[in-house]
DNA sequence: GCGACAG
DNA sequence: ATCTTGTCGC
């Protein structure tokens, strides 16, 4: 089985891990994260539990945080009071009595992240952070919007010589794997490549709202959608995801652009541009462009602290979104 | 309380 | 990302 499946299994199956849990022992949202692959998928699996198709069959009230307090419950925190009682588990203060005893860990799992982590590094090793030679003549912004797991990709198309948007397009899709913290490539990937189905004249370079190599594996949205694609790609994020910044961001002394480097690896850049913009947006090549030319090239779009390919992208995803919710 | 992890 | 009203400032 390819990565495909476990992305699109990724949900089905993490519950049949709570299950693992035995009557009369709790559990905690890290040790399940842990049993996926990576703790930074904790807040995911609340998130999952709390979306529980088959509460009690499904025991997510035998997770608990791992102080031992209870957490919460979809059901009300009373009613996982009572369940855990009623399994035996001892509670006082609202924290599980003789935590260390009851908790369960030893989940039997084969790890997707671990294996997804792998894919990533697999296509890192294909990411060329380099000029592709000739100039841009269209540029395009994407963004998603969502609603639940129903997402709304959009696609802003602009002439880069005259800076004018040409055409927006929008869709939608259904998406079943959660928001992980550097693994956002397997939820907002498939609805980025679905978007750009519906684009007769493919862009020169795509502006991505996510990182390119500013990443801890050196692979973000930005570079991953490159690279499977073939397309110049760039990442633009609104906060950071890793890395140092070199200098301090500074609009009074005229100080708006600072390199990121992680372990002394130039792995990004800060740009503050927009009159009205507090914070920086984090700036990295996805594929096929040079940190300078990623810069440049966000830099000229923006009138604001968003570029206005990505910008247009971000309006029209909410708006299709807003029209669909009613 | 601190630090904080794209969307 | 989304949940949400008014409000301060250019």
């Amino acid at each position: 089985m390819g990565y495909t499946s476990l992305v699109k299994s990724f949900r089905q199956d993490f519950y049949p891990l709570v299950c693992q849990i035995p009557e009369g022992r709790v559990s905690t949202y890290g040790a399940l994260a842990r049993a996926l692959g990576s703790e930074r998928a904790a807040r995911a699996v609340g998130k999952m539990l709390n979306e529980n198709p088959r509460p009690v069959e499904v025991p997510c009230h035998r997770v608990v945080m791992s102080d031992g307090s209870l957490g919460g419950y979809g059901g009300g925190i009373e009613e996982k009071k009572r369940l855990l009682e009623e399994e035996g588990i001892r509670i006082k203060n609202g924290r599980v009595k003789e935590f260390e005893h009851v908790v369960f860990e030893s989940f039997v799992s084969d790890k997707p992240l671990k294996r997804l982590r792998e894919e990533q590094k697999r296509v890192k090793e294909k990411v060329a952070v380099q000029e592709s030679g000739i100039g841009f003549s269209s540029v395009a912004g994407v963004d998603v919007s969502y609603s639940n797991n129903r997402a709304y990709p959009a696609l802003s198309l602009w002439d880069h010589e005259n800076k004018e948007e040409i055409d927006v397009f929008t869709t939608e899709i259904d998406v079943e794997f959660p928001y992980i913290p550097t693994f956002l490539a397997f939820r907002e990937l498939p609805c980025l490549l679905e978007i750009l189905e519906k684009v007769e004249d493919q862009p020169d370079v795509v502006m991505v709202d996510g990182n390119g190599v500013m990443h801890p594996d050196g692979i973000g949205l930005a570079s991953h959608l490159g690279v499977e694609t073939g397309m110049a790609t760039v990442g633009v994020a609104k906060s950071k995801l890793c890395g140092d910044l070199v200098d301090e961001i500074d609009r009074e002394k005229g100080k708006m652009l600072s390199e990121v480097r992680d372990n002394g690896k130039l792995i990004g850049h800060a740009l503050l541009e927009g009159k009205r913009a507090k914070n920086p947006i984090y700036v990295s090549p996805g594929h096929g462009v040079s940190h300078d030319q990623a810069v440049q090239l966000v830099k000229s779009y923006c009138r604001y602290k968003v570029p206005d390919p990505i910008r247009r992208a971000h309006i029209e995803a909410t708006k299709r979104r807003k029209k669909d919710e009613r």
